[in-house]
Formats: C-alpha cells, structure tokens, sequence
DNA sequence: TTCCTTCCTGAACACTGTTCAGGTTAGTAT
DNA sequence: ATACTAACCTGAACAGTGTTCAGGAAGGAA
C-alpha cells in the first residue's frame, strides 16, 4: 500500500481490503487510488474499468467459498455447496451484492452456479439446472438482504430486528431439494 | 410534460416514462427534470432523493400485478402470484433491478413478498415466510437475469443465447411448493 | 548506453445527486 | 382589489463520480 509500483494483484487486494473497510458504495476509484499512494488513472493501467475490477472481486469471493466434504447423498452435497457459497458472500462485506451485481452484468461469478449444478445428481438435466439457478438466487437473494441489515444495524437505524434469515435460508434450500427428491421418484 | 407546473404525480409518471425509454442507468435526476421541463433541483421539492423516487417506481411496478383468480387449491395459487408478480416485473424496463434494489434498501415493495406469503397455507407460519421469501427471491433474481439479457440482446453483443428462464422460473417455484407440500404431510 | 516494457503523473472532461437563497405563481381570505 | 400563504420553481453552486490522454519516470535486458 505504500509509495512503491504496483501489480494488478496488489489493486486487487488494495480493493478487497477497502471493501472491507468502507462497503460497496464508497468503494471508489479515488479512494482505491488514495490507498495506494497512487493517482487514479493509474488504477486504468491494470484494469479497464471499474466493472471489470469488480467482477474479479467477485470471482475472489465467490471462490473463497470452503471445498465439501463428500456427505451422505447429493442432496446433502448440494446443500452443503449452497452453505459454503453463502459463508463466502457473509465473509466479505457487502459480498452477497457484489456477486450479484457482477452477476446481473454477465460477467464472472459462474463457479457458483456450477457447483451447485454439478452437485445435483438427476437425470434430466433441465431440473438440475433450475433447480441449481434457484438454490443460487435464493443464497444471494437472502444474503444480500441479511447484509444489509447488518448495515442497517451497525449504524443504529433500527436495532431491535431478529437475525432469522439464516434459518430461512436453510429452510429454502431443503424444500427445493425435496421438491427435486419428489420428482425424481416420480 | 410541458411547461405548466406538476404534482408529485406527475413526476411518478414522468419518471416511469422515462424508465422505459432510457433504462435505470440512463435514469437521471436531470433527464427527468428536463423531460419535465423543469430545472434539476425542482424535483427536490416532491421528493426528498431520488432513491425515495425510486422506492415509488418499485411500489408501481409491484402492485402492477393482476389480482389472482382463485385457483383449485393454494399451492396453484401461490404458483399464481409468483407468476403475477413475474408479469408485472417484465412489464418495466429493469423492472427487477428496481425492485430489487429499493428491497435491499429496505424501503417499499413488501407487497410483493406479502402477496405470496398470504397465498400459502400450512400451520407453521415460519416456514411459510421463508418459502415466501425463497419463491420471491427466485423470481427476482430469475427476471433481473433475464431483463439483463433482453438489454444486451438488443445491444446485439451476444444473441444466440436460448432464452429459456421462463421455464426455469415455473420449475424452481414448482420445486419449492412441492417439498412444502412434502412436509405439510409428514 | 540504448531500448523497451511497465507503471505512473497531472490535468482535464463530462457527468452525477443534492443544497439553498431567492423568486414566481396560484389560490384563499379579508 | 389587497394581502397573505402555500405550492412550485430558478439559477447557481458544491462535492463528488468514472474515465481519458499525452507525456514522463523507473527497471531490467541487450
């Protein structure tokens, strides 16, 4: 972070680092620059644009998220594999938005949904892939919105909020996985 | 849109106009004001932000849903309402990036998921608020994915992709109303 | 020393949301 | 008709944003 030449790496982690200090929101490129030590067209040697940087922030967080350990049958791998991505999203400050946005734009973040893919073991392939495309909106979806009431919560907005969306989350996953389990017998 | 004065209404529509013609990110406080032939900071006596604006779109965009006709048990109509509320989100210009974004924030919108959680009837009412939740999620994140790729289609980047969420979307609503039913009977 | 690649400066451009003191317009009451 | 009041708007500015570009400096290799 000091007054040395840098690599693409090092804006990379200088941007996870500020993320974590600041948020999304006041994650700019000045203030990425200021933290460097470094002016802000400097940042467009090592990267294109903003959109670009923040889609490798993603990809970082996205595979952040732990290996599982083979369970007892695919529905508990799948689950487990939505579990971890969400410990991922919660492990980065504004995670859950990041790989969303990132998402939504078309850029990286594809590992998540393939793992959760390659877990699901039924034949056809189209209810493994909706099946899989559900389980990862519903991991951002709630995550998303936990974070941000943790946001909330920190600056004292309204405190008195039950933390529930982590059983919720649980919960949604099971049913879908149900929902798939019935199907496959049918 | 001329140069009378206007109502607060009048710059809910002008702004909806305007969604639909430029899409969220060209959505300017001073596009609106100059569609509305009025100087920038005049829409600053209606509306405190723009975000308060926004949270007014969404609440537009979602009680744009059709009122469901009852259907032959719940399941098929909360099936109905998520359909419903994928109805309305299609029929606005980044429509779930509006609603999404103004539910993060946790403003308006609660129509929607309250919509959905009133449709589905099982006695555990916790379980019922997270298949709520989960069903809204999917189709949240199901439309911004594929309101996203109608706007870089018609940008002509990449446009042999199959669109096929539509499906997808009737799927994973499917999947989770499946394992609810599951467990209502165990 | 020359050369080339890598990395950065400094200044500017074209925006963004937002604030504020003051002015105009319209309608209501005296 | 006059005075008052609320509704609505102007014009200018503030403080920020992502991004571009011509040029310069640092470091290693020939």
């Amino acid at each position: 972070m000091n007054a040395s030449r840098h690599s693409k790496t090092d804006v990379l982690r200088a941007a996870m680092k500020l993320l974590d200090e600041v948020g999304l929101p006041d994650l700019t490129m000045r203030k990425l620059a200021a933290a460097l030590d470094v002016q802000p067209s400097a940042l467009y040697w090592h990267y294109p644009n903003k959109q670009t940087l923040l889609a490798e922030v993603s990809d970082t967080i996205v595979n952040f998220a732990k290996p599982v350990t083979a369970g007892k049958n695919w529905q508990e791998n799948a689950k487990l594999e939505a579990l971890a991505l969400r410990d991922a999203l919660l492990a980065f400050r504004d995670g859950a938005e990041v790989v969303s946005s990132t998402l939504a734009l078309g850029l990286g973040a594809d590992n998540a949904l393939a793992r959760i893919e390659n877990s699901i073991e039924v034949s056809d392939q189209n209810f493994a892939h909706a099946a899989a495309e559900s389980i990862l909106f519903l991991v951002l979806g709630q995550v998303w919105h936990e974070q941000q009431r943790m946001q909330a919560n920190s600056l004292g907005v309204v405190d008195n909020l039950i933390l529930e969306s982590a059983p919720n989350l649980e919960i949604g996953i099971q049913l879908i996985l149900n929902g798939l389990s019935e199907k496959v017998k049918a």
